[in-house]
RNA sequence: GGGUCCGUGGGUUAGUUUGGUAUACUUGUAGCUUCGGGAGCUAUAGACUCCGGUUCAAAUCCGGGCGGACCCA
């Protein structure tokens, strides 16, 4: 990489996109990129990791339309005020004008909603829990990056009707025990902070972000958790009918996430040699690489194809690289392209029955595995990749998240600064301001006391820690 | 929201100031040869972002669109 991530990650970032074939931004449409099969193959398994916990809690995945009528759109004041501006309409089809204009979906309650309303008659019709992965449109009229800020969005979003707002609460709580189960088989440690009241969702209740730090100390929102409460049920009429026959609004959440968890996973791992994956998100795990020399190429080959068969039974996404090149040349290749490992099979293993196991993640660092315990060898990497991952995040993090007394020791520091906060919004928009940063929020992962503290403001008595950053 | 810079084969780029023949590397393709960290040789393919203007003549100068990168709020 020309570029090193070290001194310019946004430039690093830029680059390192499209050589490690994830996307094409050539499309001529402003924040259009192309998923590249690579890429693509990414996303796709991170997908899977959201569908299997789907699955496992129970979550129904379904389809809406793309367009939205606008009569629609507009029943609900604030998400109005919150998207109006974003949102792309469609106006003509064929030769005709279109008597009410039609919108592409910047997310979908709209679409859903006044669905879900036929759906929810009865007590007996909730919970209804269902999500849908799909692409989302937003007009961006800033700077757009591939995965980070883009006007089609490749998007998942949960949405759920209870009969009652505890039954919503624990359903939060149920959201953000599923994102942590997802975000750590990438290696991602993430915050999550109850967002203030002028940063919440439009239509929300309250919403929780879904943080994660990058290398440059700026924060990186990979998804949300919203509590609507009746928000969308009054407007969209979503009623049901209780035992004793009264009718009640539905108490509704909605967790959403997007194409940027790949930026996160590529931001946070990569290095100077290009980016690294977690295991669980790779589309090939294991690459075998066969070192062959003159006269012993069959041998060579053999062994290598009989390697990555037995570990193909084993369950591993393993690709043999038998191309005409010379293995230096392959080597750099998939550490481009971040493969977790790399067997390397030469006359000298076959001599000496084992193979050598090069792993991505650190600095030439080469393990050697006997032919004999191949499979269970290599697994075990693979998990020791995945566990050496979310630590180093961590070990990170923790780096990067800096107690501040006041605002003055908040200066120039780059990464998520946690302060005391008497819970009046001028203080914390002070610092926002005076520090160029957001306020992420109030910490729900850990709920630190700050009674005992004063606000890094106004020096009045804290009600609540907060955290503040720099944001992409 | 405000500002700066940029656009030449698939990628990186020279040429633009001073208008006239477009440079190199890399990649791709075919063959020979090589292979424990980006090998070598030969042959071959491929480009001036778009629209308009100035001009005998535009990659080059002017205006605008589209796209890209950066800085400030």
């Amino acid at each position: 990489m020309p570029v090193k991530k070290s001194e310019d990650f946004m430039g690093w970032y830029n680059e390192i996109v499209e050589r490690a074939d994830l996307a094409d931004k050539r499309y001529p449409i402003k924040g259009m990129n192309i998923w590249r099969p690579y890429g693509w193959s990414i996303m796709m398994r991170v997908d899977g990791l959201t569908r299997a916990e789907m699955e496992r809690t129970g979550h129904d995945e379904v389809q809406f339309p793309l367009l939205i009528p606008e009569h629609l759109f507009n029943k609900e004041a604030d998400h109005i005020k919150g998207f109006g501006g974003e949102v792309f309409w469609v106006t003509h089809a064929g030769h005709n004008k279109l008597d009410e204009r039609w919108l592409l979906r910047p997310t979908s309650e709209t679409a859903m909603y006044e669905i879900f309303g036929l759906w929810v008659r009865s007590h007996a019709d909730l919970p209804l829990r269902v999500f849908q992965i799909c692409n989302t449109f937003r007009y961006e009229t800033k700077q757009t990056r591939a995965f980070m800020r883009v006007r089609e969005i490749h998007f998942f979003e949960d949405h759920s009707c209870f009969a009652t707002y505890e039954e919503a609460e624990a359903h939060v709580e149920e959201d953000l025990a599923i994102a942590t189960n997802i975000f750590k088989r990438l290696g991602l440690p993430v915050l999550m902070s109850k967002r203030p009241e002028w940063d919440k969702f439009a239509g929300a209740h309250y919403s929780v972000g879904l943080d994660v730090i990058m290398p440059s100390g700026r924060t990186l929102q990979l998804g949300s958790v919203h509590q609507y409460r009746t928000n969308f049920s009054i407007p969209y009429e979503i009623t049901y009918e209780k035992e004793d026959g009264t009718h009640e609004h539905v108490h509704q959440t909605t967790y959403g996430m997007s194409e940027r968890v790949v930026g996160a996973v590529i931001g946070a791992h990569g290095d100077d040699r290009g980016i690294v994956l977690p295991p669980a998100v790779a589309p090939v795990q294991v690459v075998v690489v066969p070192i062959p020399f003159k006269g012993k190429e069959e041998l060579v080959l053999e062994a290598a194809q009989a390697v990555t068969e037995r570990l193909r039974e084993a369950g591993v996404r393993v690709k043999l690289d038998d191309a005409e090149e010379t293995p230096g040349s392959k080597y750099f290749k998939w550490e481009l392209k971040g493969v977790p490992l790399r067997v390397e099979i030469g006359p000298r293993d076959i001599d000496g029955g084992h193979v050598m196991v090069a792993l991505r993640h650190l600095e030439k660092v080469k393990e050697k595995v006997p032919l004999g315990e191949l499979e269970g060898g290599v697994i075990g990497l693979l998990d020791r990749v995945e566990t050496e991952l979310m630590e180093r995040q961590q070990a990170f993090a923790e780096e990067r998240t800096i107690e501040i007394g006041d605002i003055a020791e908040g200066k120039d520091k780059a990464g998520v600064l946690v302060g005391a906060w008497c819970g009046q919004d001028a203080c914390a928009t002070e610092v926002e301001t005076t520090l160029n940063v957001k306020t992420l929020g109030v910490p729900v992962d850990s709920e630190p006391d700050a009674s005992e503290d004063s606000c890094v403001t106004c020096g009045g008595p804290a009600k609540h820690w907060v955290r503040w950053a720099a944001t992409y």
